[in-house]
DNA sequence: TAATGGTAGGGGAGGAAAGCTTTCCCATAT
DNA sequence: TAGTGATATGGGAAAGCATTCCTCCCCTAC
């Protein structure tokens, strides 16, 4: 689509670049090319840099070999699977596998034969149905085929494959099938109970054999070339091919590469009114920020920003000036199809910007805008999404389809890997790329925009940063390249990696190992969930208290998986459940008999929960197998990890092994998801059941084995453990002793499981701080030379749901108790912590609660649900939604319910609430201190710390109790007296009247020093934003120089009306 | 055309329930 | 405006309060 309308109405003029001289170091980061400044023509973006490098002549003779990002059935309504893709050269090309029928299977009445396939379909008694349903099948064929159940009773061995056309057709037969009053049922016997039907967007890929981001080759002469005229896409091939045509590459060898994949990310402003969220019916879109750059290099290789009204030039960027939204709008859209990205990335682009701009540009009546995906007739539109799961949440979110570029929300796939407090860009780019991110608030954008092309131009470079962020995010964390070996490995595409659960990763696997070996899956009916809950794993009841000698962890690898591998459990090779069995009276050898199957003892297993499974020389499970290939991408995973060196990296490359661990334990949660696709708790409770035998028999046999009476020189004692792991005083005081008793103990027991079962020693806790089940620190120790680090579990430095005051001061006493050893150190910092808190020294940014929004109904009242529904009322836009992390702090008011005293951070600065700090005492500090001192220091001595009435005459001592009433009544600088008002008129009474002098100078000083910390800051800030030249304007809710910053002002404010009174008196 | 891995567990907060005390009202004795 | 003895005592209901227990919720360890 070309698009005349878009004319630029001045190119980036001349004069300003002469401006350019003093630009911010940040511009000069983004300065790259000089050339790419010039001045730009005007009306079309064609003929750039970035045009894909042109085909080659005869390309269409030869085999076409690319990499696919997105292959899905190309609607409900179709049999055609579209494929995208780019190849090694960077073509784009889109590839429709035609000829595709879906399909299901019904398992085929007794004695049944080809003949009998049409007397029983005619035996639908309605015509009209009938006929409707003879439409919709293309083929009937009688197969060969197993049940996955095919121990438990489902040894059926010949099914009818009905085969449709489209996912529609499926749907309609299926329904027809399904239902038990329908005449083949009744008539013929035939079953209500289908097969095999995945979710049609998957049906084909897995036919086909191609997994997510793998690499596909259409041969030579096997494809079709769809003429420019017919072309519907933007791709510069584009082909058909019959699905038994194309070869789908395994992802080994040379197909591990990866194509010259184009990332575009963006990000848009716009204008707001005083302390609304721009909503899209009023609003206009001002700034548009583009960088784009190809998967692995370094560099971007476009920069640019879309502006409305004129904007002052900017080194090593395009800018594209516009007069009217309308037309900033439609050539954004236009520059999207120019250079063509394959990917788009953004931070909350899902929730945010591409609705904006699709509300937008409806809103402004621009009808032929939202046409940017790689399918030129397809419209972008808007579909609310919701998304419910324990692990991720609940979510709700407005997803927009854009054919051919995969879409990456960084905010998405770092709420997904990482647990943080906040998600804020600010917050995610301090800790990921170590500095803070300026966050202008809305009406200053307005005001920005409003002044002129100066400020208009400090907006862009703003926009430009935010567009630059999610690229260097997406690179440092690695997550395109570990998003792709997920996607290889489960063999979803890519884009459901975060649109969609853990599931689907798993009956991917399942149907295509199932496919591979002839088995079909049963659909079971969702019988709306039964909420049967099943026992798990043992928790070993903890001898709680602080240990000073070395305790040994040992700790089974990959528990759940391994002995899945071990003890073959499936669902192909269970032959009954334990409480089936025992409900039908018979023994397991009298249902064996009665079944007619053909085992003998030596054959199967039972398990501690009383199911019976058969073992793996009768029948090799599938979900061992399937097992087996996720512990190797794990291992191949680990192994990187233990190479790499930099602390960072390492986070990333833990990142990575323990997603691959996590979609491998969910194959065991699969079995056991009774709200699933084919839950069977045969499966998951038989794991539990030997995960609890064996932590139990490990705790046995290491304390047996460890003792006086079997000739060692202590009796060895597990004092802690918990589903897989055990953790052994072996009594002695030696870390090398300890580590080598466990190494061997780890072999010893190993030797009594199954292959793969394995106990492995792993580290030495010294000393330790066992506070209860789940809760624990220590200092951990790998070689006993140096510890590695001081580790906690589950107390509160973990966790997010206090203020981070408590993270610190927990940590760190636990520093100085743990690496110090020295608790007297530890219980003055607390003291002097607690006398900071009450004068009211702490940062605000240290006092913020964060929890996350996690349902719509809630039963009871909670401070943060409150607090958003107050926001909500204040500003529907800004609000926190389904979700969200909601960041609060409690204040003094006049109720004592938390709900009623939750705040929002901001709304308290601006408003000089203050803070209830008893509060954060009592109800934060106080309870995690008391858990952590009184193992160590005894009940007494904690309790003098940490009682009320200690607290309160250590603080009164101190003085300066009164500095929170000094608002209300005004009091003589000097003596502190309140000033009698027609009397005292200045900063002092008459008493202090004398002394006026020296009170000033103090007073001065006092100011001086406020005066240059607010310098720093300022400077700090100034630095941040890479711009001396400018005025802070930055309101980032998550940096803690924010809250300072404003802090010191206020109080600057403050002193200087202090000083004016002085002015009065003298 | 729905889709959502599992269980165990600590700990904070709110709210109902149960228990205790105080207050109030009434009947009765003097 | 109509009706008025005064006082002490005990019992029981109602109200107020503190405590306990249970449930919800969050987030974490496996
Ligand atoms: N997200 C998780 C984590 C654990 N588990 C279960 C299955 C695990 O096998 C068992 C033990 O958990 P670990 O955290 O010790 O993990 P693994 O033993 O699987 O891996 P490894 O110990 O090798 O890191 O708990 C689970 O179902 N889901
Ligand atoms: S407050 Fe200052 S340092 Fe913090 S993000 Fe804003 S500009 Fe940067």
């Amino acid at each position: 689509m070309t698009d005349e309308s878009t004319a630029l109405k001045r190119p980036a003029s001349v004069d300003n670049v002469s401006k350019e001289k003093k630009k911010s170091t940040f511009v000069e980061k983004l300065e790259f090319e000089a050339t790419q400044t010039q001045t730009i023509d005007v009306g079309t973006i064609a003929d750039q840099a970035w045009d894909r490098p042109p085909l080659s002549s005869g390309w269409d003779r030869k085999p076409i070999i690319f990499q696919q990002i997105d292959a899905q059935a190309a609607s409900y309504d179709s049999n055609i699977v579209r494929m995208f893709g780019v190849t090694e050269e960077g073509h784009s090309v889109m590839c429709d596998v035609v000829n595709f029928q879906h399909y299901f299977y019904v398992p085929a009445p007794a004695n049944f034969s080809e003949e009998d396939i049409r007397p029983m379909i005619d035996s639908i008694p309605d015509e009209n149905e009938r006929k409707d349903f003879i439409s919709r099948i293309a083929a009937i064929e009688i197969l060969p085929k197993q049940s996955i159940w095919q121990y438990n009773g489902g040894n059926k061995s010949a099914f009818l494959k009905i085969v449709g056309r489209t996912p529609k057709d499926i749907s309609y037969l299926r329904t027809q099938i399904e239902n038990e009053q329908n005449a083949m049922h009744t008539q013929y016997g035939l079953s209500t109970m289908t097969y095999d039907n995945i979710s049609y967007e998957l049906r084909c890929t897995i036919d086909c054999g191609i997994v997510g981001m793998s690499w596909i080759t259409l041969p030579a002469n096997k494809y079709e070339v769809v003429e420019d005229v017919d072309k519907q896409s933007t791709c510069q091939m584009e082909v058909r091919i019959d699905y038994r045509e194309l070869i789908a590459h395994k992802v080994e060898g040379e197909w591990i590469k990866s194509a010259p994949l184009r990332i575009m990310s963006f990000d848009i402003e716009c204008s707001g009114r005083k302390g609304i969220f721009p909503e899209p019916q009023i609003d206009p879109v001002i700034t548009i920020a583009c960088v784009v750059q190809v998967q692995g290099s370094s560099r971007p290789f476009v920069r640019n920003v879309f502006t409305l009204n004129t904007c002052d030039a900017i080194v090593g960027s395009e800018v594209f000036e516009h007069e009217t939204e309308n037309e900033l709008l439609m050539h954004w859209a236009d520059f999207v199809r120019k250079v063509d990205p394959d990917v788009m990335i953004g931070y909350n682009t899902t929730n945010f910007d591409f609705p904006y701009l699709i509300d937008r540009a409806e809103a402004l009546g621009e009808n032929s805008f939202p046409y940017f995906s790689r399918l030129k007739n397809v419209r972008q539109v808007l579909k609310d999404a919701k998304f419910s799961s324990k692990a991720y949440g609940n979510s709700e979110s407005r997803v927009v389809n854009i054919e051919g570029r995969l879409q990456i929300d960084l905010l998405q796939y770092i709420r997904r890997e990482y647990k943080l407090r906040s998600y804020t860009l600010n917050n995610v780019s301090a800790r990921f790329l170590g500095e803070q991110k300026e966050d202008v608030q809305h009406s200053m954008i307005t005001e920005l925009q409003a002044k002129g092309p100066e400020t208009r131009r400090r907006l862009a470079v703003y926009c430009l940063k935010d567009a630059y962020l999610p690229l260097r995010l997406l690179d440092k964390l690695m997550a395109f390249v570990n998003m792709t070996e997920m996607a290889r490995v489960t063999g979803v595409p890519m884009s459901f990696l975060l649109s969609r659960g853990q599931q689907i990763k798993v009956v991917s696997q399942l149907f295509r190992k199932c496919l591979e070996i002839d088995m079909v899956i049963p659909n079971l009916k969702q019988n709306g969930g039964s909420d049967e809950k099943y026992e798990g794993a043992t928790v070993i009841e903890p001898i709680r208290g602080y240990y000073e000698d070395p305790i040994a962890t040992l700790d089974f690898s990959s528990l759940y998986p391994s002995i899945m591998m071990a003890h073959n459990l499936c669902y192909t090779t269970l032959i009954i459940e334990g409480p089936t069995l025992s409900a039908s009276g018979m023994t397991i050898d009298g249902y064996i008999k009665k079944r007619g199957l053909n085992l003998t003892p030596q054959d199967y297993v039972k398990t501690p929960n009383g199911d019976y499974f058969v073992k793996s020389d009768v029948q090799h499970g599938i979900l061992p197998i399937i097992l087996k290939e996720l512990l190797s991408a794990r291992k191949k995973a680990k192994d990187d990890l233990k190479k790499e060196k930099d602390p960072f990296k390492r986070a990333i490359l833990d990142g990575r092994q323990l997603a691959l661990k996590i979609s491998a334990n969910s194959v065991y949660g699969f079995t056991g998801a009774t709200v699933g696709k084919l839950p069977c708790l045969a499966i998951s409770s038989s794991v539990t059941g030997y995960g609890r035998d064996m932590i139990e028999a490990t705790k046995n046999f290491v304390e047996k084995h460890y003792s006086k009476a079997n000739g060692y020189e202590h009796d060895s004692v597990v004092i802690y453990g918990d589903t897989d792991s055990v953790m052994v005083k072996f009594g002695t005081k030696s870390l090398e002793e300890s580590m080598r008793l466990g190494e061997e103990a780890a072999d010893k027991v190993s030797d009594i499981f199954i292959n793969p079962i394995k106990l492995e020693f792993e580290k030495v806790y010294y000393p330790y701080l066992l506070i209860n089940k789940k809760r624990y620190a220590g200092l951990l120790w790998t070689n006993s030379n140096k510890y590695d680090k001081m580790d906690t579990k589950g107390i509160e430095t973990v966790r997010r749901d206090n203020c981070q005051l408590v993270q610190y001061v927990v940590e760190t006493v636990l520093q100085r108790i743990l690496i110090d050893r020295d608790p007297e150190k530890a219980t003055e910092f607390v003291k002097q912590t607690i006398v900071d808190l009450l004068q009211n020294r702490v940062d605000l940014s240290l006092l913020v609660i964060s929890k996350q929004l996690s349902r719509t109904d809630y039963a009871g009242k909670q401070a943060h649900s409150e607090l958003a529904a107050r926001m909500q009322k204040r500003d529907p836009g800004s609000a926190p939604v389904l979700g969200d992390r909601v960041p609060y702090v409690i204040v003094n008011y006049s109720s004592d319910k938390n709900y009623d005293k939750s705040e929002d951070p901001t709304f308290v600065l601006e408003n000089d609430l203050t803070i209830d700090t008893n509060y954060y005492l009592e109800n934060q500090l106080k309870n995690p201190l008391q858990r952590i001192f009184e193992p160590i220091l005894g009940a007494a001595k904690t309790n003098s710390l940490l009682s009320t009435a200690q607290i309160r005459t250590r603080t009164v001592t101190t003085g300066d109790k009164f500095s929170k009433f000094a608002v209300k009544t005004q009091q003589c600088k000097g003596c502190r007296r309140p000033l009698r008002k027609p009397f005292d008129t200045g900063a002092v009474c008459e008493n202090c009247a004398a002394e006026a002098g020296r009170l000033y100078a103090a007073e001065l000083t006092d100011l001086y020093d406020m005066e240059t910390k607010f310098g720093e800051l300022w400077s700090e800030c100034q630095s941040c934003q890479n711009s001396v030249e400018h005025d802070v304007i930055c309101a980032a809710q998550d940096c803690p120089i924010f809250f300072m910053r404003r802090k010191v002002q206020k109080d600057l404010d403050k002193k200087y009306n202090e000083l004016k009174k002085f002015d009065l008196s003298w």
